[in-house]
DNA sequence: GCCGCTGATGTAATCGATTGCAGAACCTAA
DNA sequence: TTAGGTTCTGCAATCGATTACATCAGCGGC
């Protein structure tokens, strides 16, 4: 395909002025801006991205490394990156690093290479590379932001929810229903998130004097996991009559669990899940869950790199965003409770 | 951050050395090689990927159009196409086009202004610049491929399954348990995916003299389409006693609607999905389906289309993957038919 | 008629790498 | 000693845009 050299030629004009009438027309003469535009139209010409890139130091991508793409949670806060970004001009370099920190290590270096003007991590952990650059930077923001993990270790400014609220609030649900002995199933400790949520759901549990009938099983968000966790804790002398896990697809497994063993969920068992997917709804019985507003989450994090892109100096603080228990029919009081009545 | 010539300046060398060091290191001498591996760590150099990619006429990065990240098929084929890609040195570059063809085309466009190496297309649409890229380029193959979406028309290579024989097979399933009249909700009819495989069920229909009992409803994969689609089937004098779904979620949409209606699936109703996606088995109750290798399609993309990126010119003709139709909970044998027995 | 201004266009440096070609240094064999 | 070969390194052109600065034409005002 043609080059700048040739629209000039073909319109007799210059390359400064072929550029010109691509990137401010208005400076152009009609008279010549036509001229090359025919000669763009007949050339089929688009400017050479990596010539640009080189002359400006800017790519109009942004680099995203993303945990697993497949996990609908994060293939939602994906589509609000992705959406947000070509809405501004920019494009999204997908990183799916399956929680190994050498793939992160290697997009990480990516930004160090200019490939992607910005980074936004959706893991729990910086890269090698990124901090790197975050501390050289300083005290001048770098531009990596996070997505659903907060941590003030990172040192980046970051999008999320209150974690720690949220799981209280699916804590506050089940007492309220009159339950007393709750399992929980976390997600991998090694992230703020899941210690946030554990945070805030054994708060409750103290409040309620209830340490002793709260049980926490680490999980890794995966439905097998769920699935593992629930045995364990159907399988103790004094079962929970309650399990709260911190994602839908481990609440997912526990169902199948509790079915398996004879369990009715929500009779016998209740079942909390977190994020509210779009399949929370479909299982039997639908899930009560804890919905993020998860385009929002990745719409913010666009946001946020933005404004430390274009310097709009307005300290780039990180946000919190609001989430709403969703009451379907996975829960409901115990049977010991239900006989009371 | 650095540049080549101020590392070229700090080991004492001129910037080809440098640049050989980092690309061909067996064609400096040793000890030339320490001094300038000594200055890119000193100076925290990487090269700038702008320039070299103006240079060299590679970008390393693979474009992806994906007609919606948020749904679980497609995101597995983008994982398997992450995965592929970032095995073979490239990276991805994510475009999510919501089945809106003015974004096609404005991805699309990026191949042409040289942003990417290649294009996978997974939705059923070739964009104009791609397909003036492959009418310029003929005979020779462009760097474009289609993934899932076979059709002869789009002129390029693609890797999918056979969709006409996996629909027959669902229906042969349901004719064997001994249904009679069955309901389709199919997906868009623009993607010859669902052509194909509405041709492939409705010939077994034929062949089985049930044209008159097979009602085709047109649905869009979403839930939704799926609820609403049943509705008007269930609806009908004569309902179906079963409904092949052309994806899991409208099948989920369906059983959500037998639900609501008052049917028990599968004893009243048989439901059949399409591509055994993850939740496919948690639903209630799990689904029969027909599993598709959306991995190993993604993985085929990629391979095909480095086939024609490396011009290994061994014609890189399309492929077909098997696909298995997994039997679950969802389907049985009609009631009338059970009463018989 | 001259000055200064505005608007349109061209000249050429620049971004930061890669790489063909040439040359230097050193070695080997005749 | 010299021719021929290797091995290593440097010079400088090149990729294709952008943009600061220079130039020039045209025009109004005095």
């Amino acid at each position: 395909m043609a080059n700048i050299y040739e629209v000039a030629r073909q319109a007799g004009v210059s390359t400064a002025t072929v550029s010109r009438v691509l990137s401010q027309p208005h400076v152009v003469s009609p008279d010549t801006r036509r001229r090359v535009l025919q000669a763009v139209e007949l050339l089929d010409y688009a400017p050479n991205s990596a010539a640009k890139n080189l002359r400006t130091l800017r790519t109009g991508k942004l680099l995203v490394t993303v945990p697993d793409i497949s996990n609908p949670f994060f293939a939602l806060i994906l589509q609000g990156i992705e959406d947000a970004a070509q809405r501004e001009g920019y494009a999204v370099l997908l990183g799916d690093t399956q929680h190994d920190e050498a793939r992160e290590d290697r997009y990480a270096l990516m930004l160090k290479r200019k490939e992607a003007d910005g980074l936004i991590v959706l893991g729990h952990r910086l890269p090698h590379e990124a901090a790197s650059l975050v501390r050289a930077m300083a005290p001048r923001c770098a531009p990596v932001v996070n997505g659903c993990e907060f941590s003030p270790k990172l040192g980046i400014p970051s999008v999320h929810i209150d974690n720690a609220k949220a799981a209280a609030e699916a804590m506050d649900h089940l007492y309220r229903l009159g339950h007393r002995s709750i399992g929980i199933i976390t997600g991998p400790l090694v992230s703020p998130l899941s210690r946030d949520r554990l945070r805030g759901a054994t708060s409750r549990a103290k409040q309620q004097r209830a340490e002793r009938d709260f049980v926490v099983m680490t999980g890794d968000f995966s439905i097998e996991s769920g699935a593992a966790g629930a045995e364990r804790l159907l399988g103790r002398r004094d079962p929970p009559t309650a399990i709260f896990c911190f994602n839908d697809e481990m609440a997912m497994g526990a169902i199948e669990t509790a079915k398996r063993r004879g369990l009715r969920v929500p009779l016998d068992l209740s079942v909390v899940g977190f994020d509210d997917i779009r399949f929370a709804r479909c299982v039997d019985p639908p899930l009560t869950t804890i919905a993020q507003p998860m385009r929002a989450i990745g719409e913010g994090t666009v946001g946020l790199l933005l404004g430390i892109l274009h310097d709009d100096s307005e300290a780039p603080s990180s946000v919190t965003l609001p989430h709403t228990l969703t009451v379907r029919s996975s829960t409901a009081p115990p049977r010991a409770n239900r006989i009371k009545n």
